[in-house]
DNA sequence: AAGTTTCCTGAGAGTTATCTGAATATTTAT
DNA sequence: ATAAATATTCAGATAACTCTCAGGAAACTT
């Protein structure tokens, strides 16, 4: 019940609100703010086990409160938010420890998935890092896909659309919540897409499987079907 | 858990953070502290394992630091922290015993790897020094990289590169992330020289192994796959 | 059974990531 | 000082990937 607990920094009301529920809905505690001035006293107060921060705020760059909160003893790990295209990318310089960056616009499966990644790392929690279901099994550290001890290789979006499905086994998924997991949430395109992919996947899948792997629940959408549970 | 303990000098906060934080990932228990006077009391105080000490502080120089600990019966060891174009020569008076240096800026894995060699000499943990993974292992006190018995030839960057993919093996790790332990703290250029790097180490190491060795995972990363896992 | 809707998949255009050789700059060694 | 080794940038080539579209297949409806 009670997850790890997560500061999201980012002035765009939208995205801080899309970060929020999608973090709340995988199992963290979140509180969110929009400067640089609100994250330091809320790491004060809260002391949370991971930030989300994006480099590109109002009042401080990345650089700025990453100093103050690691001066005031702050060590929890961050996750930094960066815009692709921007002029002034090269933040490099600012991952210690288990830190790691996202560049915008990202996923929100992809969000949730480097944030786990983070914590598996940094909180030493025995947590596994390899998905299952049926045949198939993901590990999310190399990046490999299995069936048997065949490998898999598949693109980056091939790979998300995988791990998204593996999350939700016995659950059927509609395009447009894949569309929203999966895609980049700027994407406005169109969810045809998702049966492109669908396809692409079920090509270099289906060859290794006893069965026919994602089924498609006509008028709703898709699933994953575990034999166990 | 709880790793030896480490004292971090530097009147830097941001060079004394990044240090902190660095090496608390590392497994290390760390205090850190600003000037000269601090630290006397902080090393009778915590009897650490080993100092990292910036040799220009505010109040004293490494000279007097370093005489007023020995005097005080403090016998663990030192990495001295110095700035490239200060004269090396003062220096190499004061690398007595286990001590060591490094310059700055230095790049966080190369601090990490200094500590760890230091203390495997000092303080007789019976601990590796020779990396393997797959068909690959790397002496890291003498420098040198077999395949088989085949020895490569690397040049230093090349060699801190493997050192770091060799150090996550099945893990894919960024550009980005390479960049920033790998390289030195302040070198801001573009990302594709870790692409150059990359392109030696295949060069000079894919002619003995069986199997490519640098996994390229397209828009994630890179990957060093060990057989075994 | 015919019509309608939804889904599948191949083909192709456009984009992006990566690799590598070559040019230049910098450091180190002689 | 000069030469050699190493570090960095750059750009073209190549391969991989993303996305759209459209015809046909399958499934559902009437």
């Amino acid at each position: 019940m009670a997850g790890p607990k997560i500061l999201v920094v980012d002035d765009e009301p939208n995205i801080r609100d899309l970060l929020t529920a999608s973090l709340r809905f995988a199992g963290f505690q979140v509180r969110a703010v929009g400067n640089g001035a609100a994250t330091i006293s809320a790491v004060l107060e809260d002391e949370p086990d991971l930030i989300v921060l994006d480099v590109m705020l109002p009042d401080m760059n990345g650089f700025s409160v990453t100093k103050r909160l690691r001066g005031a003893g702050y060590t929890s790990p961050i996750l930094f938010l960066t815009a692709k295209d921007s002029t002034e990318d090269k933040i490099t310089g600012l991952t210690v420890g288990g830190d790691d960056y996202v560049t915008k616009p990202f996923s929100l499966d992809e969000i949730v998935a480097r944030i786990r990644a983070i914590l598996r790392r940094t909180m030493m929690e025995e947590e596994e890092s390899t998905l299952k279901v049926g045949e198939i099994s993901m590990d999310q550290d190399s990046h490999e896909v299995f069936i048997g001890d065949e490998v898999i290789e598949l693109s980056p979006t091939e790979f998300k659309l995988l791990r998204y499905l593996m999350l939700n086994p016995n659950r059927v998924v509609s395009k447009a919540q894949i569309l929203d997991h999966v895609w980049e949430y700027d994407f406005n395109g169109d969810a045809g897409i998702v049966e492109s992919y669908v396809s692409y996947l079920r090509r270099k899948l289906d060859p290794f499987t006893s069965e026919p792997l994602i089924q498609t629940k006509r008028g709703f959408g898709y699933m994953l079907k575990s034999p166990k549970a």
